[in-house]
DNA sequence: CGGTCTTTTGAAGTGCTTCAAAATACGTGG
DNA sequence: CCACGTATTTTGAAGCACTTCAAAAGACCG
């Protein structure tokens, strides 16, 4: 797999998708801390440009920033020792990435499209923390719902290809802008290391998805025909 | 699968097994808060004894609780709609669980032995957590621990039949206090619904690595034997 | 000791993977 | 803007790991 080089700095260069205007992303002030924590990000933290398939952070680092997506989608993931590959989770415009407290990533990121991402150091996200507790409380329902998406996922895994595939592209709609249509960011490679499947049976289910006429389906564009069929499908 | 009756109140029935004494349980102050939860916990909290198979709490009820295990393992699980089981996770003496951030709970718990747990109002803990913000900490670190172990579970669930097992194995011994030497206080049916197996599967599993002399296994009793093969097999 | 629950074992079936190759999409230089 | 080379996706055929179904063996409890 090549890695392109990295652009560092708070370049601004524009990048190859945008999902969802930075506008959209929840900024306002709650008890949860979201407002202060939002505006500390993008006070402290600095954009980086990311080409596709940049790393952003490699396991066994040292764990020292938290990362939100601005434009474009990023992944973290694992190397198995066999050679494949588990994507732990994508992450889409507005989401945070890097919620460790570990010292060291226990994965790595990496950019799957060219991306802009937020970096924060921790340290000036913890300083914060220590001045006002709705920080801490925004963190840990951060962490919360990022546990709860993980437990999902556990599910996801325990079902059939077509289920997971439908789960898959259920998941995706909701957490993309538009109702039915989904521009996928990701190859069909990816898709498969995140479901752990091979690319030749997302493939063939997305075909067999598409001869059922639950969905539409071109190379990176999806859109959910029929959705009862497909909840049906879901297990 | 049958459903005991619920012993409830501060009764202090003795349970089926112990794995690990009370006082083992990290108990000391600390930065992150960890004495004042614990205090507040085992202060404010009523120990509850459940019968083996008895549902500490279901799937949609009110998550109003914290939970500890004193005595004997619980387990979360979800049933899906073919009617499989899907484990979420065991919980051995000193584990907590129930940290959930949404008004439901999205699975269901239940004793899988005898079992004492100490249950806290999150009202407490949340009344605490305002006062003292070494408990919010805490909280969040409880939590980023089990979003740890979920994403370790998606990588054991993404391997093979023998390597589920073996990882499944390791784990359990890390969390005893025994150093090789298991006592297995759930059944081979929930080993095969935590690891997306069958009993079938699981138990075949275990004989092969019985018969290449990494384990000794009896019903309840499994002795890692040689941790280097183990290790190898663990992908 | 008898009944029930649990685990093991065997044999056949199947869903996903693997291997191989064709078809299609994509990016780039001419 | 087209043509070419590369990357990605699709399709086909065979293999295999795990499941399913069935039944025997063993463990547990009153």
């Amino acid at each position: 797999m090549l890695t392109y080089p990295t652009a560092l700095g708070n370049s601004v260069r524009p990048s190859e998708r945008h999902y969802r205007p930075l506008d959209a992303v929840h900024t306002t002030d709650s008890e949860d801390g979201a407002g202060s924590l939002d505006r500390l990000m993008h006070f402290s933290g600095i954009v980086v440009s990311y080409a596709r398939n940049a790393e952003i952070f490699g396991e066994d680092e040292a764990a020292e920033s938290l990362y939100k997506v601005i434009s474009g989608t990023a992944c973290t993931y694992k190397i198995l020792s066999d050679g494949r590959r588990q994507i732990g989770e994508f992450y889409l415009p507005g989401e945070c990435f890097g919620l460790e407290y570990t010292s060291k990533h226990s994965y790595s990121a990496e950019a799957i499209t060219d991306a802009e991402i937020l970096v924060v150091k921790k340290s000036a996200v913890m300083a914060l923390a220590g001045r006002d507790p709705a920080v801490t409380r925004r963190l840990l329902t951060l962490t919360a719902i990022e546990l709860a998406r993980v437990q999902d996922r556990i599910l996801l895994l325990s079902k059939t290809a077509q289920e997971r595939v439908v789960g898959f592209l259920l998941e995706m709609a909701r957490r993309m802008p538009t109702d039915n249509a989904i521009d996928l960011p990701m190859l069909r490679q990816d898709i498969a290391d995140y479901l752990g499947l091979t690319i030749e049976t997302v493939s063939r289910t997305l075909k067999t998805l598409k001869n059922h006429a639950a969905i539409d389906v071109s190379t990176r564009h999806v859109v959910l025909r029929n959705r009862l069929t497909l909840s049906r499908m879901n297990g």
